[in-house]
RNA sequence: GCCGGCGUAGCUCAGCGGCAGAGCGAGGCACUCGUAAUGCCUAGGUCGUGGGUUCAAGUCCCACCGCCGGCUCCA
């Protein structure tokens, strides 16, 4: 029998080749573990060893052990199935882990799985991990494996076989006449699985590809501890607490109904506010960094679209045609074709460049009616977009401040942690290799000189350029995509356009499409789930609500005061209802109001004002001058 | 677009073959009130739309529209 030399911690073990890592840990002692480690690669305790290697135990404290079990506990899963609807009946797709669980796609013959059949699944997989069946692990030939999926009826799973690679093992792991094809790693009983749930169950296309059957996907979540299970459950909560949909509702700011269509926005007076707000501040930063703000129509001939090349490859993202004399027009779904022709109503020189044209343009694209979502997905939505024209030896300068740019935005509105993702040239690419190395190397050139953490999606760019995508983390930890930074190396060159450079020839510039909101309609969502409704004094709808406490006799000071304050460019309502004054202050707070003056015969007095911050609580009685300039304070240093 | 779930008053929801309901909100009246809900009264519905089954349909069936969770797509 040959031997392997296996390092465990740097203590060195000699055994036989074939020997279960579960067995090593046995021999030197190490309990508890759920699997071990060599590199980045897992291996299960079932596993046996077939070459010399250094290893570190996993025990449950490190993450990687959640994925051992969360694999073990979607094999339970698909065995619970396969209990309860029949061995024959159950067409396993794959069961891979997630971030946070696992889910299993599954086919089951003659039932459609409803949320209302996973309690009953639970109960099921409970009584699996409450044997503790031990778990098998079995490496098998090719031609073994196909027969004996073929026999269980698994046609998805000899599917997979045949695209395993040659001379890559194939293993199957099960436990109690349950058998699975599987790579793993799984823990090796299934009583050693943590706490678990079910979630919920929805479509999904085998392989993703939507000419395949659709099969179900069961999704759960699963920790080692009772305790992170239940905060994860609690996020989910918090995230249902902070949708942006209902937040819309509740504080009358959008609506999106049938009668007007689907992900078509109305914004209403409060959410047109605040989305003034963002649009006065985006142009005004625009203006400072010496963009040009442009206009640009709705739509636009055919010829255009025929021109940028969208009829050819964006046709089914957008609107149908309609037809104006003779001439077939499209509602604009970009608007980049329309900035290029504002850059080609003369001849540029290169002393102008860089030109950047900015627009808030509003477009129109055909989503399909499944990935509609409140304000993050719309079929009409505003882009706060901007072409940037440029000389080569502009462009790593260009790109500097471009993402200096929008990440000093997205700072002002509260986003502190960013992530950038840059991708590079895909193998359909169009553009010189000069082109791309080009504009690849300032884009992490850019991202390297501002420190922010980057990762490469190699080959994951665009075919006619290299793009930076930024994405915020909000309150509760989750990423949106916001910014983005995109060469095109496709349009100058069917616009053909040009400028003349100090040699008095002519040059093809270079060409940036960016976004920094994204899109407003996206943005005003994220906004709202990241703050849960409780926007920033500088973005609240309603700054101030004055409440006088009687409304007869302190209503006219109460006006007084509200007029000051508007006059003040403060947005100021006045609630004299005829209400109970803690039933109008209730109110306030749950519409969110930043502060409540309240007026009584004290604040009338002095000519002051009660503050109560939805922040601060009660801030006691102030003249009416200071509390103004407070706030003024407060709104230009954007709090 | 596909799979599953769901569309009942402005909002949140109950009713699931036999007289369309509740709370909040809205309107009216009374109370004139000091930091998170004063009380009473009233109005409000082709039960998403269209077809079908039935003596009888929010309720069962079919189609369409929309929403929700995913998948897919995001030149």
């Amino acid at each position: 029998m040959e031997s392997l030399r296996i390092r465990v911690n740097g203590k060195e073990l000699q055994v036989e080749k074939g020997v279960k890592l579960g067995e090593v840990f046995g021999i030197l002692g190490i309990q508890n573990a759920v699997g071990g480690k060599s590199g980045s690669r897992l291996i299960d305790l079932l596993t046996p060893l077939q070459e010399d290697m250094e290893l570190t135990p996993v025990f449950k404290e490190d993450p990687e052990s959640l994925d051992i079990m969360r694999h073990t506990l979607s094999h339970i899963l698909a065995q619970a199935l396969k209990e309860l609807y029949g061995y024959e009946k159950v067409h396993l797709g794959v069961g891979p882990t997630t971030e946070e669980g696992f889910y299993y796609d599954v086919e089951v013959e003659g039932h459609t799985i409803s949320s209302e059949d996973l309690p009953r699944i639970e109960e099921k997989m409970r009584e699996i991990i409450a044997k503790n069946y031990p778990i098998f692990r079995k490496e098998v030939g090719r031609e073994e494996a196909i027969k004996l999926f073929s026999d269980l009826k698994e046609k998805y799973k000899v599917e997979i076989i045949n695209r395993i690679d040659e001379g890559e093992t194939i293993s199957i792991y099960g436990q109690n006449g349950f058998v699975d094809l599987c790579r793993g790693p799984h823990v090796p009983f299934t009583g050693m699985v943590g706490e678990f749930k079910l979630t919920h169950v929805a479509g999904a296309y085998w392989m993703g590809d939507s000419s395949r059957p659709m099969l179900q996907r069961i999704y759960g979540i699963a920790f080692w501890d009772k305790k992170d299970l239940e905060e994860r459950l609690k996020f989910y909560e918090e995230a249902k607490k902070r949708d942006h949909r209902r937040i819309g509702r509740e504080l009358e700011l959008f609506l999106i109904e049938d009668e007007v269509g689907a992900g078509l926005v109305l914004w209403l007076p409060k959410g047109a506010i605040l989305r003034k707000t963002l649009e006065d501040y985006w142009k005004e930063e625009h203006l400072k960094r010496g963009y040009q703000l442009v206009y640009t129509p709705h739509v636009g001939n055919a010829k255009l679209w025929q021109t940028s090349g969208h009829l050819d490859y964006y046709r089914p993202n957008m609107f149908s045609s309609m037809e104006i004399e003779g001439e077939e027009y499209f509602v604009k779904p970009m608007n980049c074709p329309f900035h290029i022709a504002v850059y080609k109503s003369k001849v540029r020189s290169y002393k102008e460049l860089p030109i950047k044209l900015a627009e808030l343009g509003t477009v129109y694209r055909y989503e399909m009616s499944g990935v509609l979502h409140g304000l993050m997905r719309v079929r009409g939505f505003t882009q706060d977009d901007a072409h940037i024209i440029c000389a080569p030896e502009q462009v790593e300068e260009v790109i500097q401040e471009t993402l200096e740019f929008a990440i000093d935005v997205l700072r002002d509105f509260g986003f502190e942690d960013f992530k950038v993702y840059i991708s590079t040239k895909p193998a359909d690419a169009i553009g010189s290799p000069q082109q791309w190395e080009l504009a690849e190397k300032a884009l992490k050139k850019a991202v390297e000189r501002m420190g922010i953490e980057y990762e490469i999606d190699e080959g994951g760019g665009a075919f006619y350029g290299p793009k930076i995508d930024v994405k915020i983390r909000d309150a509760i930890g989750r990423l949106w995509q916001c910014s983005t930074i995109q060469f095109d190396f496709n349009l100058p060159e069917r616009f053909d356009m040009e400028y003349v450079g100090s040699d008095n020839r002519r040059h093809r510039p270079y060409m940036i499409h960016r976004a920094i909101f994204g899109s407003i309609e996206r943005f005003v969502g994220v906004l709202l789930e990241h703050y849960a409704g409780l926007l920033p004094l500088w973005l609240s709808p309603v700054q101030v609500r004055v409440l006088p406490v009687s409304s007869e006799k302190h209503l006219t000071y109460a006006r007084e005061v509200e007029g000051y304050l508007r006059e003040k460019g403060i947005r100021v309502e006045l609630d004299a209802r005829d209400e109970r004054l803690s039933a109008r202050i209730r109110d306030a707070e749950l519409q969110k109001v930043p502060y409540i003056l309240v007026i009584g015969d004290k604040e009338m007095e002095g000519k002051h004002v009660s503050v109560r911050g939805k922040k601060e609580g009660n801030l006691g009685s102030m003249a009416v001058e200071a509390f103004t300039n407070l706030l003024l304070e407060k709104i230009g240093k954007k709090e």
